[in-house]
DNA sequence: CAAAACAAGATTGTGCACAAAAATTCGCTC
DNA sequence: GAGCGAATTTTTGTGCACAATCTTGTTTTG
């Protein structure tokens, strides 16, 4: 398994946050776990605690990091302040095509919302904010927007309240019509209560419990990867 | 030498934009000059290429990157969006203090200015931007606006014309202004026009002169690292 | 019985040596 | 003399072995 290979699935498994946090990743064990020499996976858990996806302590090794509601108040005041940016950018930039295309995926959350599969509605939900980040076109913008997003996602995962999961589809649609309205201020102010909102709805969980086992969470990950290259290169 | 010492050095350097683009940082010549071993700068060197700061080309080494106009377009368009998205989040939440400290921080920009001390007005001119970043509050915001604007230094470096240093000082206090009034939308505008004028007095320069040597521009930034260590340690 | 000290085991950190790849140099041919 | 190709040399990539550090379990002592 190549290297990027291996930092995609930590990267991801990290992102989703199926993991609770305090886990221990041993150099050796995911060695064997993925098939390759120690050094690889070292090289790839020094990369991911550079960027604060796990935390790394000398001598001690990589541990997976639990953020707790002081630390998403921060992620979600970040993505307030980005995504306001992004809404002001987009609300003076958007293409008549970029529009249709935000129309027909705000349309496809409603319906998704409407036949209960939560899901679908779920993924949809999140693929809004990574779908306003690439009509800024600007790389720089896209990745730092992922970044926190992602971050969310793990949030989420493990502060979700299925009372959240009901609503916020119509918050979407506010921005939507703002941004096709051109009208800059609007945008702005849907965007950020709309990101308020969102983490009003994280509620305090107090008891941790285990969660699956690291092998496990890896094994389907990459299990879940091979079948992806398998359907892409469609030969071995 | 320490690692993050090295890469704090090597940091500050591509940064900068003092080197010229193409420049072959090799794993061996750094560890020489840094007198530590091989291993150590090439850590240090593939953490600056997963940042960007500098492009590694498998099996050839590590070279300096030399951002084109193109891309310098895309800075700052990623720092309007961004830091539009600040000020509308620090019109809402500066306290009284800030204001006064970001008040005195105009003044000193225009005394500066006016007494023709280029070289402070220029400091300060680019510490008006951190200090925004550092007013939010947000880590995470000001790593992000700490990336974006040190990516902009090192094309201000490359593509200065001498016209633009001698405006863009009142451009500092409009945004200023609408902070402090807390005026959402107007310091939002104020951010946003700011940073595209200053992308405008950015000119092409085609002929790329060959700028100093790497070792010269290393030894440089160590000694003065050893002096700021020297000053502050009180001792070695 | 408790607590500290010690020893054994496991895990990470680091330098070294060799392998692989690219750049360069030298030599040969036309 | 120019162009092409092989050998050399330089540089990066990788695995291995050993050192340093931490954890754990045991023993000893107050």
């Amino acid at each position: 398994m190549r290297e990027d290979e291996i930092y995609a699935v930590l990267s991801r498994v990290l992102r989703t946050g199926d993991l609770p946090g305090g886990i221990k990743l041993g150099e050796h064990r995911l060695a064997e776990i993925f098939g390759v020499s120690r050094e690889r996976t070292r090289k790839v858990l020094h990369r991911l605690g550079h960027e604060r996806l796990l935390e790394i302590v000398k001598n001690r090794g990589a541990f997976t990091i639990a953020p707790d509601l002081r630390e998403g108040h921060m992620v979600y005041e970040a993505r307030r302040i980005l995504e306001s940016g992004m809404a002001a950018h987009l609300a003076d930039s958007l293409t008549q095509a970029q529009i249709e295309r935000l129309r027909e995926h705000v349309d496809a959350e409603a319906e998704a919302l409407r036949q209960g599969d939560q899901p679908t509605w779920q993924k949809l939900s999140a693929e809004f904010h990574y779908l306003l980040a690439e009509m800024t076109e600007n790389p720089l913008v896209q990745r730092q927007a992922q970044e926190l997003i992602s971050r969310t996602l793990m949030l989420v995962k493990r502060y979700e309240t299925n009372a959240g999961s009901a609503c916020g589809c119509d918050e979407h649609r506010a921005i939507f019509r703002a941004l096709s309205m051109r009208e800059r201020g609007k945008a702005v102010k849907a965007m950020a209560t709309h990101l308020s909102l969102v983490e009003t709805r994280l509620r305090p969980i107090l008891c941790e419990d285990a969660g699956p086992s690291l092998e496990e969470v890896l094994r389907k990950e990459i299990d879940a990867r091979r079948g992806v290259d398998a359907g892409l290169v469609a030969a071995s």
